[in-house]
DNA sequence: CTCGTTATACTCACATTGAGCATAACCATG
DNA sequence: CATGGTTATGCTCAATGTGAGTATAACGAG
């Protein structure tokens, strides 16, 4: 008799907050549930009801991310499980409070290393020293040679550049290094030594989480999806926050302006802020006609170019 | 008893031979087969297996594309048959006698719309027809404004440009408005009128050939994929070609050839051309090392920037 | 009124891009 | 073997975009 087969439905949800990004959380999972395969006229609204049962969200910008099918996704699932497919979603949303069990979370918590505002050196302090004793690990020529190669171009050690969209790149190498807990989880063994801090998910949720981030971060060079984050008016610094927040990088606060006004993206709105103990800033919109002026409109940062 | 659930792994595999892309099908429709839920270890190694079965093919490159799931995909399949997903995935090869059954046909034979090499008047001898009908049939006010925006800026009528990557919206259009043969067919009826020259295929395999193509196109400007497509050696011309091909415009070969030699994708092979009917040209080959100097080497197009 | 803080304006060097003009090297043909 | 068609390659120029600064403006707190 077949394997039998289980459809899943599951949403990476977006927000960000006081220039953190944040992930809708539902314990150490993701939204998520079976398909109904009657009822849901399409995988997104599928996932849609889902996310509305759960966690009492109501999405706006949605795309479907990913499809997760490997045979060995949870290697200690019990023998005669059935098949498990997950088809995952993107979802970008205001931060709103959800319902009870589920709960935002800090991106960073989950993906440290792809913080790199303000210098942090995490790279260095904590996944540095697990690749090169992964790199050790392997026979001497040419295998070691490749680890070395793809630890230096994935994680831009040795003067390799970093790659802000390369998130699920680091994820795996980290996971194949034994540098996140789900790694020795899934082979059933305890750790080997002390891990680089960061927040382990249930399942292969995490891994899900990585690909979300890093199709976002490239998303946002070509298309205005930056907005669906932020409230209707904004100020520009607010904006910068926002694609920091995302990207993970700091950038130039006069270029960022310059880019943003000359491509047309916003419109002033005449309005200022006040009380935010500098000099009061204009309120901008979105200029949603930028969409039939130039077909491409985004927001780069670097390290994305 | 809930109806049963059958995923398809669907493959858009493409070529590109004397600067027109090929697409390798299956009679009507794209090479395609079940899941086999035991036995494929990921829903790569099952596509992978299953165009080996039907089309004798080693692939190369490949990614996943899409997941289509809607319950209305088939709107003339029988009461209770199952749901049915396609894990659709991309391929890129060079081309290669498939087995009997298989065979390679010219992309731009689906999509002629996409097209614009030589100034092809495709859109305006036969596509804006459909939609100046399409526009008239709505009530007047908002709705009929709509479908004049949407209509506008999809296929860069009235002066709005052409964005080479909205492969998937024209199609969708071309299908809302009555333009393909499968908008017919699966509202069972027969064409109202004389419909644009073009070549339909079964089930939404055109949709998901459309949806692989704007994917292509996107994924060459910040991708070196297309390498995929060639020989080790080649010549610039024969490197430009494949571009326009896939883009379905023409590139200006000067600074194309600056573009290309600049940003250390390729390096000479002195070696070179000879009967070709002009000066001979040298051979290039790509640079692999372009990946750990610059992370998001591609080959831009216009209209996709 | 002064200082810290945030917002905004401008400048300059440099790289990238779009569009042409010009030259080089082959082939076929008379 | 000179000529012209054809393809390949080299170079220039203006326009535009980008990275990195310096400078100024407008608020609140003390």
């Amino acid at each position: 008799m077949p394997t039998t087969l289980l459809v899943s439905l599951d949403a990476v949800i977006v927000a960000v907050t006081d220039a953190a990004p944040r992930l809708l959380t539902v314990g150490d999972a993701l939204p998520s549930g079976p398909l109904d395969a009657n009822a849901d006229e399409t995988l997104e609204k599928g996932m849609r009801r889902l996310v509305t049962e759960q966690a009492g969200l109501d999405l706006g910008y949605v795309e479907q991310l990913y499809t997760f099918g490997d045979l060995r996704r949870s290697p200690r699932a019990p023998r005669g499980a059935p098949r498990h497919l997950s088809v995952a979603y993107l979802a970008l949303i205001k931060e709103d409070a959800p319902l009870a069990g589920a709960s935002w979370r800090d991106w960073y918590e989950l993906l440290p290393w792809e913080d790199r505002r303000g210098r942090a050196p995490y790279v260095d302090r904590h996944i540095a020293p697990v690749l090169r004793r992964w790199i050790q690990e392997a026979p001497a020529g040419r295998t070691r040679e490749a680890r070395r190669l793809r630890a230096a171009t994935t994680f831009g050690l040795d003067g390799a550049p970093w790659d802000g969209v390369k998130v699920l790149e680091r994820y795996e190498l980290a996971y194949e290094a034994g540098g996140v807990a789900e790694a020795w989880r899934d082979r059933g063994a305890e750790p080997a030594r002390a891990l680089p801090p960061s927040r382990a998910m249930a399942a292969d949720y995490r891994r899900i989480a990585a690909t979300a981030l890093g199709r976002l971060r490239g998303k946002i060079t070509y298309r205005p999806v930056i907005f669906e984050l932020l409230p209707d008016t904004f100020t520009l610094s607010g904006l910068q926050q926002t694609v920091e927040a995302l990207g993970g990088a700091e950038l130039h606060t006069q270029n960022f302006r310059r880019l943003v006004e000359r491509t047309g993206l916003v419109e002033g709105t005449g309005e200022r802020t006040t009380g935010t103990g500098g000099r009061p800033a204009e309120r901008f919109r979105f200029r949603r006609e930028v969409l039939l002026e130039r077909p491409r409109a985004g927001l780069g940062h670097p390290g994305a170019a």
